[in-house]
DNA sequence: GAGTTTGAAACT
DNA sequence: CAGTTTCAAACTC
């Protein structure tokens, strides 16, 4: 695929950034408790889950959940960390979660964060539907009678009435029977997205409308719950729309850091950056553990205080096993031309960009006659001289007679709209024209 | 495997 | 925000 890098590589990649629930950007398609309700475990005593899942040598966030012990420790933490929990936390493997109030305490990353997302959701759904007791499970999911057409896990909530007067919402997550492990674990990097173009479609059963339905109720808990902590998005490095699965699970393989002087508690340490703990690592004087949970709870948020991306992924954009994408920050490199592993954009195996702030830099598109950096160097230069108040007046003028010209043929306003932005597309096509005519001479 | 180089993170 | 220090990974020998 040839083009120019500016309307391609750089304008498309980036977009898709902006608008993370653009039509065709995968997300994950994992057992979706997982990801949109990662407190809610899958119950071990289910036969049909492997137990895979409970010892996953990824060791991510969602992994580390999804164990028996992790629950359990993350419970008591909690207690010891917030002791805001108004009762004791569940711990039976259904994992239920008491029906309480909001949680202000900032939320500590990986450990207590699902608590207190289920606190929120317990408590929109407590106020929606006087739901006062989640549970889970996943069960198999007999093939002929299997809803989803691509073989998904599908999601059954439904809320029920009992009789002692609790509402619960059951979700249940089906696994369809041939691909046990595939279909359950959040580690296994499966060739299956699932877009929001069709995200309805998979989550279609029986009652397609319902559980369309029921799907919103959980987005909106986890926007519920994004409002009450906003740090929630932050310490989510699995949970963005725009996630692929490779980047759930890590996209690099697993390597053991060897940190001797940081406890693995700094962004020096690479399992500490990526949001795991240390596991079978060559590190000394580890504190990124289970035991050293405090520690390292605050340790996240001195780096939360610093930066409150800082665990959030370097790269934007790109899919799974392609190349494209660009790094949000921009290296700095010096020395190594960014040809060499100590470049993050070069090892993450995309081009540099204007964001980079490196020098000599020889990564970028060979393709093209100047690469992608000086290109959109270029570019950002010309404009500033072609962008003169002048001209940004007379664009301004050109999009208001336009509006006003919708305006007295009476057009609705999504017809305004589109005129008012194909008069601004003729606008840009003429500055640009004139740019580059401006370049001849 | 020891020593060097490198650039991100942390600090001032 | 810029300069400096610390740190661990990448690299070289």
């Amino acid at each position: 695929m040839s083009g120019d890098p500016l309307s391609h590589d750089f304008c498309s990649e980036r977009s898709r950034d902006v608008l993370p629930g653009s039509v065709g950007t995968p997300v994950w398609t994992g057992p979706f408790l997982d990801v949109t309700w990662p407190g809610i475990i899958p119950c071990p005593h289910q036969p049909a889950i492997s137990p895979h899942i409970f010892n996953c040598p990824c060791q991510s966030i969602q992994c580390q959940l999804a164990s028996p012990h992790y629950i359990l420790e993350a419970s008591n933490q909690y207690h010891l960390l917030t002791g805001l929990l108004p009762g004791p936390p569940h711990t039976s493997y259904h994992s239920s979660v008491p029906a309480s109030g909001l949680v202000n305490e900032p939320v500590p990353f990986g450990m207590m964060q699902d608590d207190l997302y289920n606190h929120v959701a317990m408590n929109y759904l407590h106020q929606q539907y006087g739901v006062t007791e989640v549970t889970s499970q996943i069960q198999p999911t007999p093939s002929q009678s299997d809803p989803s057409p691509s073989g998904g896990s599908p999601v059954n909530p439904r809320i029920k009435n009992s009789t002692s007067g609790r509402n619960t919402l059951d979700l249940e997550v089906c696994n369809s029977g041939g691909g046990e492990a595939a279909q359950v674990n959040p580690c296994e990097p499966g060739p299956n997205f699932l877009t929001m173009e069709s995200a309805p479609a998979q989550i279609q059963g029986d009652d397609g409308l319902t559980q369309e339905k029921d799907l919103s109720i959980i987005e909106t808990l986890r926007q519920s719950y994004q409002e009450a902590h906003p740090l929630y998005e932050n310490m989510q490095p699995q949970t963005h729309p725009t996630r692929t699965v490779g980047n759930l699970c890590e996209s690099k393989s697993r390597k053991p850091c060897r940190c001797t002087r940081s406890q693995c508690l700094k962004l020096y340490c690479e399992c500490f950056a990526n949001g795991l703990m240390c596991s079978s690592c060559d590190c000394s004087n580890c504190h990124n553990n289970a035991d050293h949970g405090m520690k390292r709870h605050q340790a996240i948020k001195m780096c939360l205080g610093r930066n409150p991306n800082a665990f959030r992924h370097k790269i934007a954009g790109g899919k799974l096993g392609e190349v494209k994408g660009w790094h949000k920050k921009g290296c700095n490199c010096k020395r190594s031309g960014c040809l060499k592993n100590y470049c993050e954009c070069y090892e993450a195996n995309i081009m540099c960009t204007s964001s980079c702030k490196c020098i000599g830099c020889r990564n970028y598109d060979k393709g093209s006659q100047k690469g992608l950096k000086e290109n959109i160097a270029n570019m950002k230069d010309r404009s500033v001289s072609f962008m003169t108040p002048a001209v940004v007046d007379a664009v301004s003028g050109c999009l208001l007679a336009q509006a006003v010209e919708a305006e007295r043929e009476a057009q609705s306003p999504a017809q305004a709209a589109h005129m008012v932005l194909v008069e601004f597309g003729h606008c840009l096509s003429q500055i640009v024209k004139a740019m580059f005519n401006d370049d001849t001479h």
